[in-house]
DNA sequence: CCAGACGTTGTT
DNA sequence: GTCTGG
DNA sequence: CCAGACGTTGTT
DNA sequence: GTCTGG
């Protein structure tokens, strides 16, 4: 599950920690949420670019948005086969690039929950596996792009606070991750693992 | 053939 | 767009 | 994802 | 319980 995040990077450090072509715009959101437009990474002609795009996925054949309230996770174990998801599993794979993401824990007897901040240890940026999408709104031709976080089961460093987690991608993996031409469904699926126990560090936000 | 769905999470 | 259910 | 709302009428 | 807004 990943349904909140912040990221909190300056141009220049989301430019060199993911090599990108460009510095990015200025983006600061400490609380990102689905339906909310963030930066993910992604080629655009040939170049590795952050570009905005709203969080919720919608798939190009969909007639409004609704689905999107339901498409901001997809989980790993299905993502190449479902209608919604196949199509960008194939071409239009992204990084969602995020200082940390949070969830929350149920306190006996607290009527609030408990936010909990998921980040590295080493205080760098996480790449989240995700998926993008191009829609166009038949009512005004309104061109809108999407993106979906992937979602695995927990490692054992998460286990304690949920079953589900983001997947989240080795700078080894980045290369073939946003390759258009990286075909092999199972070289894909591989990527889509838990990650290390000590890839993350947990406070509470 | 047409019509309708297409999704995830957590909680009970 | 494509699959499933009727 | 969580938090918060969830409704209508008439009168000022 | 379920939807909406953030």
């Amino acid at each position: 599950m990943c349904g909140r995040y912040d990221l909190n990077e300056s141009p220049q450090i989301l430019a060199l920690y993911f090599r990108l072509f460009a510095e990015p715009p200025t983006f600061r959101n400490a609380d990102v949420r689905p339906t909310n437009t963030a930066p993910i990474i992604r080629l655009h002609e040939g170049q590795r670019l952050a570009l905005p795009a709203r969080w919720g996925l919608i798939p190009s054949w969909s007639k409004d948005d609704k689905i999107a309230q339901h498409t901001f996770n997809a989980r790993a174990e299905t993502v190449a086969e479902k209608p919604s998801f196949r199509a960008a599993f194939k071409r239009r794979r992204c990084i969602v690039p995020v200082s940390a993401f949070f969830e929350w824990r149920a306190i006996p007897g607290e009527k609030k929950k408990q936010k909990l901040r998921f980040a590295s240890p080493e205080q760098h940026p996480l790449a989240l596996a995700g998926l993008w999408e191009h829609w166009q709104r038949l009512e005004t031709g309104e061109c809108v792009e999407t993106y979906t976080i992937i979602t695995t089961t927990a490692n054992d460093f998460m286990a304690p606070i949920h079953d589900r987690m983001p997947v989240i991608l080795g700078q080894g993996d980045w290369d073939a991750w946003l390759d258009q031409a990286t075909g092999n469904p199972l070289l894909l699926q591989s990527m889509l693992a838990p990650c290390p126990d000590d890839w993350l560090e947990c406070v509470p936000a």
